[in-house]
DNA sequence: CGAGTATTTGATGCAGTTCAACGCTCGTGG
DNA sequence: CCACGAGCGTTGAACTGCATCAAATACTCG
């Protein structure tokens, strides 16, 4: 049973911008099916040429790139509204894997639509330039982190990240949040090995400033962990949802 | 004198795609002006909302965002025919600083008429997005050489990348090819030290794979570079130019 | 109950940082 | 004309943050 998109709740969400009804029923007819996928599951590989593209409706993943040898680097972390393929769809092929953590569901759209909607929609074509511009930002920060902060700043860095992207989408029950990560998935993210993050986390936990543990992060003061992360305000602006 | 887009050199490098007549006097209406800055300018400054976008015409600068205490990551190399100014043009602020490092003119193009591009050419607009696609994957990739590679991978890597963009763009001469960035430019790519980032190269010059020094970089056989760099072919598609 | 996955902790070693100093080339001003 | 300082590259020595190795615990699941 598909959701139409009239009647999805994301949309509603304050983390999104207004989409008027002409836009929603566009939406819907782009729209080609919709999928659940089991954690684990690999949606798009690396150089692959997917004939799909997606908006995460529900649950958590991660994009990611390897070397030859097996490092992998975890890119970003994707929450529901997140738009996935695009490398694909405009480009011929992804520079990234994205790979489900939780069980998700995936609204599909067809990769050779989306020329249509250039010509037909340019509000929704520039709101899908919006999203990949917005990846660059977020992309630019993670590059910061990972190449400048150290493994605590950069821990809490990460940690403030999720908690705001979980706070818009309405993911944070008072102080605590539910994620399917594994410390395996934050080593990545940071280029840290798995045995320092876990030294790390365990060092903020003693500070007080935030708990992993049992898939949950708990963070008693966002403000605090803020100011060793050295991040500014950073208002999350609302997105377009595709 | 500013330069007709009709004479422009660049579109025929073969770096680019190929453009149609209407579009050439298309982005010549789109359009406003040129401008020739100094090395060490300040083009776009991070969180600012710039009324312009440029493309690089000619010359060579870099992005890059910085924490509050100074550390300064760099983001990525700007080469002739980069588009610099979309976050600020799509989302109003930009997420990262742009800075020319050697003398630089640019084309101007106002940022409210990117709107009308989207109305009017959506093959354009489809070019803009591609782009804003294109730079997520130069991102990836070098996160993940930050996170993942060590010093000696990382500079073998940054300076193949170098390389192969100044190729496609004709700026390579035999072995060599000169370059406006300092070790401290470089270090700052790579999240590493200044010494130690000297330190690396002076060894990728004992193995007698790179010679950097005196504003060139000398690669005798990139295949070789290409191996310690753990990367693929990656053959550089042709882009758009705006 | 054994196997697999995830987290935790301790011990040891090294890659990369930090501090310090020196040389070179400029441009500038006395 | 030389003295001086600033910017950049280079090199050595000491230190340390993080990686690596190793092993124990706890857990879920067939």
């Amino acid at each position: 049973m598909t959701t139409k998109c009239w009647n999805c709740t994301l949309r509603r969400l304050d983390a999104f911008v207004d989409m008027s009804d002409e836009e929603v029923r566009f939406t819907e007819r782009f729209k080609t099916s919709e999928i659940v996928v089991e954690p684990r599951t690999t949606l798009l590989r690396e150089g692959a040429t997917s004939p799909q593209l997606y908006t995460v409706l529900n649950g958590l993943g991660l994009r990611y790139k390897m070397l030859p040898d097996g490092r992998r680097q975890v890119l970003s972390f994707l929450f529901p509204g997140d738009f996935v393929g695009l490398q694909a769809g405009v480009m011929g092929a992804m520079g990234h894997s994205v790979q489900a953590s939780s069980r998700m569901t995936l609204c599909v759209f067809d990769r050779t639509r989306i020329w249509s909607v250039f010509q037909n929609r340019p509000d929704r074509a520039f709101d899908i330039t919006w999203l990949a511009a917005s990846d660059d930002g977020v992309l630019g920060e993670a590059l910061t982190s990972v190449g400048q902060r150290t493994a605590l700043e950069s821990a809490a860095w990460l940690l403030v990240h999720l908690r705001r992207r979980a706070e818009a989408l309405d993911l944070v029950d008072g102080d605590a949040m539910e994620v399917p990560w594994r410390q395996n998935d934050l080593a990545d993210a940071m280029g840290l090995s798995l045995v320092h993050t876990n030294k790390t986390l365990a060092r903020l936990r003693q500070m007080g400033l935030a708990t992993w543990g049992d898939g949950r992060i708990v963070i008693p003061d966002m403000v605090a962990l803020a100011v060793i992360a050295k991040v500014g305000p950073d208002l999350p602006e609302p997105r377009p949802l595709i």
